[in-house]
DNA sequence: CGACATATTGAGATCCATCAACCAATGTGG
DNA sequence: CCACATTGGTTGATGGATCTCAATATGTCG
């Protein structure tokens, strides 16, 4: 996985004047207040939001609870990936889980853009593929591993999930209850 | 999906001549016994497989079981991704279940084509989309479905699957035990 | 038919969710 | 600055879903 994160910071190191310019120009920066919503539900996901500070969270409702899909922090790259992929209804949210700093990007505009740099085109192959790699670890993740052991994996890859954010929403996002988790973490 | 799926044939009606041909020339066509390999766990997977005819079966083994990851039809591409995309060692087994016949395109021939032929550019990425929308819903069934309703959609989307092949596989590849998939069939 | 793979059924064990009570820390209105 | 509400976390008891082990049945093929 290292591997292909280096291969995308290649290639930004890569970039042109151009290209870099170019990208300048079509984002803005804004931020959102603690518990603020990016995206909601049933919209669109017509941004990209590049991460400068602050700490997001994507999310779905699920029988009245919500099932956490995963936390972004800085320098991550937050969208909902299938309603910005199709440009289709989110099933998901997007929320502030702190003051959030990012940096947005309009899909349509990233659009037009890929079709005059490569460079883009590359990038955006580069991240599509991180997000199947890392989706297909998930998907192994849950076949392989019981609540512990999953509990477990995130500490050694994110301890700082664990650090930042409330065990409500770490026990959502390892499809396991509070109690379980709470319990996992007693028997330390 | 289906969307996509469209996207995709839309694109392969519109390949320029010099485009299929130059795929034509470097794949070739290759048949194999039913229970044979296509690739085996710690290979590199050098190479993609179009499936003309017969069913392929992906999986690897954990705790001396073998965990089935997806199954392939007439019409699939069949890979194991994280092997393909980062040219490494292999965890997964790519098997025969039938007599089977594939269109064998190598990676390094591929790369080399993508350089000259934008189209292939593009195919590749809406390849890598579209294998990321599906995990998704994967993970999302996995998050919300029980055996029983993951059982369900698995016939309502495949229902060929659960006639061409055997329970044990079936099971394994939804992350049930074989006992309680069965039992799960007996209450119908 | 006999042998081997495949599927069904039963009984007990295990993991984990749910429900409920409780506690600690934080925040808020009066 | 206190009383109370709210949020986040812990702990206990119970039940349900599913796994495991074991016995039996069915199917298939030389």
């Amino acid at each position: 996985m290292q591997f292909h994160i280096d291969k995308i910071n290649k290639l930004l190191d890569d970039f042109d004047e151009a290209t870099l310019k170019a990208l300048e120009e079509i984002s803005y920066s804004k931020t959102y207040e603690k518990g603020s919503y990016l995206l909601k539900a049933d919209n669109i996901c017509t941004k990209s939001f590049f991460l400068k500070s602050g700490i997001l969270r994507k999310f779905y409702l699920h029988n009245e609870k919500d099932v956490t899909t995963e936390f972004y922090f800085k320098g991550d790259l937050a969208v909902s990936f299938d309603s910005y992929t199709l440009q289709r209804p989110s099933k998901e949210y997007l929320q502030a889980l702190t003051d959030v700093t990012v940096n947005t990007i309009e899909f349509n505009s990233f659009q037009n853009l890929k079709k005059k740099h490569l460079q883009l085109q590359e990038l955006d192959f580069l991240i599509t593929e991180y997000h199947a790699l890392w989706l297909e670890e998930k998907v192994f993740e849950l076949h392989t591993q019981n609540a512990t052991q999953r509990y477990e994996t995130l500490i050694k890859k994110s301890p700082h999930i664990v650090h930042q954010i409330p065990l409500t929403q770490i026990a959502s996002y390892l499809n396991v209850s509070l109690e379980t988790l709470s319990r996992i973490r007693a028997k330390k």
